[in-house]
RNA sequence: GGUGCUAUCGUCUAGUGGCCUAGGACAACGGCCUCUCACGCCGUAAACCCCGGUUCGAGUCCGGGUAGCACUACCA
């Protein structure tokens, strides 16, 4: 076993923590770092925490926290602790032990962690405002704020406690910053990379809590949890890997190294065309979603589009986006949630970033529509028809709930030429819909002058068909050998076709247009079976009426 | 600018020194099936960033270039 081995070389139950800030609509590359995560839990029986970090409280938008959860919940994300929703319900809950799990709810605790860092002279107190910052930024070309110009600045390095405690006593407001010792070779070692070397010198002071909002940044809060919460594995963006020596620095100072958590940066998902990181705005100029369901932001009043709402089915999104930076150990594309987990490891994650493939993600959804039942997809069909419906004012809205068996045989017939549930519409319109329109390049094409002739003659054969026989179809054996559905109207036509030498594709197409509208749709007698005898005829005399 | 990471078909990737005449999937193209459009099936085209080195032998190891990306905030 897998996981056996895992434990008796680490000795340590395993932990990992989606901790999304709550800026706006979770992007799809934070879904991956969550789904990988999840994934490498579930394999070794440990826990999957979430954990929101709301340290900058300029940027919170809110629901951006329930998004998150209703995106993981949709997507089949489980969380062991943490906050998640109800199950069931769209009420937050919070579980475990290692609460509140907010870091806007934890200002107490870091309070403590931010002395004690004060105290053993890892940490120092500094007034510099923004603005001085700024100054000193446009003065000195490439300025940090580090061991070479710290005590040039206006902090606790350089004043006496009676200073620092008159300027505290006042108001005034400050950071606590990181005082990280030059030149050291700091030592990263990552589960994907390898080892990674980076010198202190090129590590700032890094603002670990700001008395302005009374609550700690990012790299403070981070480590302070990761520790508290007994996170063993930090699976994260590599955009996180160039302060990842910052935060070993961190994990020092606290004493907390023998836990310090075993780093694994995932590679970055990209822009499809070009080159960059994928944005928001990619999914708006190529026209497709970067968001799991549709956001509604309030605080500027966009509405991102999302995969839920744009007719992704959600084992798609999964498998889609865990090929995209990791394969498996063989050559299966196909995969499901359990096979995941069980196939998943970290050492078959890739190392360079991937590109997103839109193509692709199409794919697996039209692979997974496969194999949804006919009933199911009917109900998921329902919303999109009665809209479609509604707009050219069809009766048949009111009996739909009624037809959903014909709807569902419907999309038995027409799912397969789909990538998503909505465009089944475009598939199956002229079941619902009889056409007012012939496609003008299929009239050129599949239209003759004996076609009109040709109607007549068989809307008259057609007339001596009972209503039984109609419907009728049995098994037969084709010249091949293989079993084929065949109708009683094949019978009926086929040879009255072959006795007058018309052609089989001369009538039968001039026949789909007359039904469809157009040279398309699925097998001329299924057709006729679902439309019945009435509505075929009526609207083969539409048609002559028309392009007679 | 500095630091780090990365580098195989258009895209996602397999490849851990000889199984590589570089494999699979998406997309593209062609064919078959067929009353139509699709699906499906079969097939075709398509890649080791460059230069050195190590080695009997390099896509694979090493060095140097080059390119791309990320980071460089009182954002995460």
């Amino acid at each position: 076993m897998q996981s056996q081995k895992f434990f008796t070389c680490m000795e340590r139950r395993v932990r990992v923590r989606f901790a999304p800030s709550p800026t706006g609509a979770l992007h799809i590359g934070g879904v991956r770092t969550a789904l990988y995560n999840y994934l490498f839990a579930r394999q070794h029986g440990g826990d999957m925490l979430l954990r929101i970090e709301d340290t900058d409280s300029t940027r919170f938008v809110p629901g951006a926290e329930e998004y998150i959860l209703e995106a993981l919940d949709w997507l089949g994300i489980g969380i062991d602790e943490g906050l998640r929703q109800k199950k069931g319900t769209k009420e937050i809950e919070a579980v475990g032990e290692h609460g509140p799990y907010r870091q806007s709810e934890r200002r107490e605790i870091y309070h403590q962690y931010v002395k004690q860092l004060l105290d053993s002279g890892h940490a120092y107190i500094a007034f510099d405002t923004p603005e001085e910052l700024e100054a000193k930024r446009a003065e000195i070309p490439n300025f940090q704020y580090d061991a070479r110009t710290r005590l040039q600045m206006r902090n606790s390095l350089i004043m006496s406690a009676e200073e620092v405690s008159e300027l505290m006593a006042k108001g005034e407001k400050y950071v606590v910053r990181f005082k990280v010792e030059p030149n050291e070779d700091v030592h990263v070692h990552d589960l994907i990379r390898g080892e990674v070397v980076i010198n202190s010198n090129i590590l700032d002071d890094k603002v670990l809590y700001k008395s302005a909002d009374d609550l700690p940044t990012y790299h403070l809060a981070n480590i302070v949890d990761d520790h508290l919460m007994e996170i063993s594995h930090v699976i994260r963006g590599e955009e996180w890997l160039p302060s990842a020596p910052l935060h070993v620095l961190l994990y020092r100072a606290f004493g907390w190294q023998d836990t310090m958590p075993q780093f694994a940066h995932l590679p970055l998902l990209l822009k499809p065309d070009g080159n960059g990181k994928l944005s928001k705005r990619d999914g708006d100029r190529l026209g497709f979603p970067v968001f799991p369901l549709e956001f509604h932001n309030q605080k500027d009043g966009t509405v991102s589009s999302g995969y839920r709402e744009s007719g992704y089915l959600p084992e798609a999104v999964i498998n889609f986006l865990a090929l995209l930076g990791w394969h498996g150990s063989g050559d299966q594309e196909m995969y499901t949630m359990d096979e995941l987990i069980k196939d998943f490891s970290l050492d078959r994650v890739s190392r360079s970033g991937a590109k997103f493939d839109y193509e692709k993600g199409k794919w697996f959804n039209h692979q997974y529509l496969q194999l949804r039942s006919n009933e199911e997809l009917a109900q998921m069909f329902l919303p999109v028809l009665k809209e479609k419906l509604a707009s050219v004012n069809s009766p048949l809205l009111s009996t739909l709930n009624a037809q959903l068996s014909t709807i569902a045989k419907v999309i038995g017939l027409t799912k397969d030429r789909v990538n998503f549930v909505p465009e089944l519409w475009e598939q199956t319109n002229f079941f619902f819909v009889a056409p007012t329109e012939y496609d003008e390049k299929s009239l050129k094409k599949r239209w003759k002058e004996e076609s009109p002739r040709h109607m007549q003659e068989l809307m008259a054969l057609l007339e001596t068909v009972s209503e039984d026989d109609w419907h009728k179809s049995y098994e037969a054996t084709d010249d091949n050998g293989n079993t084929v559905i065949r109708w009683h109207l094949d019978d009926v036509v086929m040879p009255w076709i072959a006795a007058h030498e018309y052609g089989v594709g001369l009538v039968m197409n001039a026949f789909r247009i007359c039904l469809v509208g157009a040279a398309r749709g699925p097998h001329i007698w299924e057709i006729t079976n679902i439309l019945g005898k009435e509505e075929t005829l009526k609207r083969v005399n539409d048609a002559l009426k028309i392009i007679g």
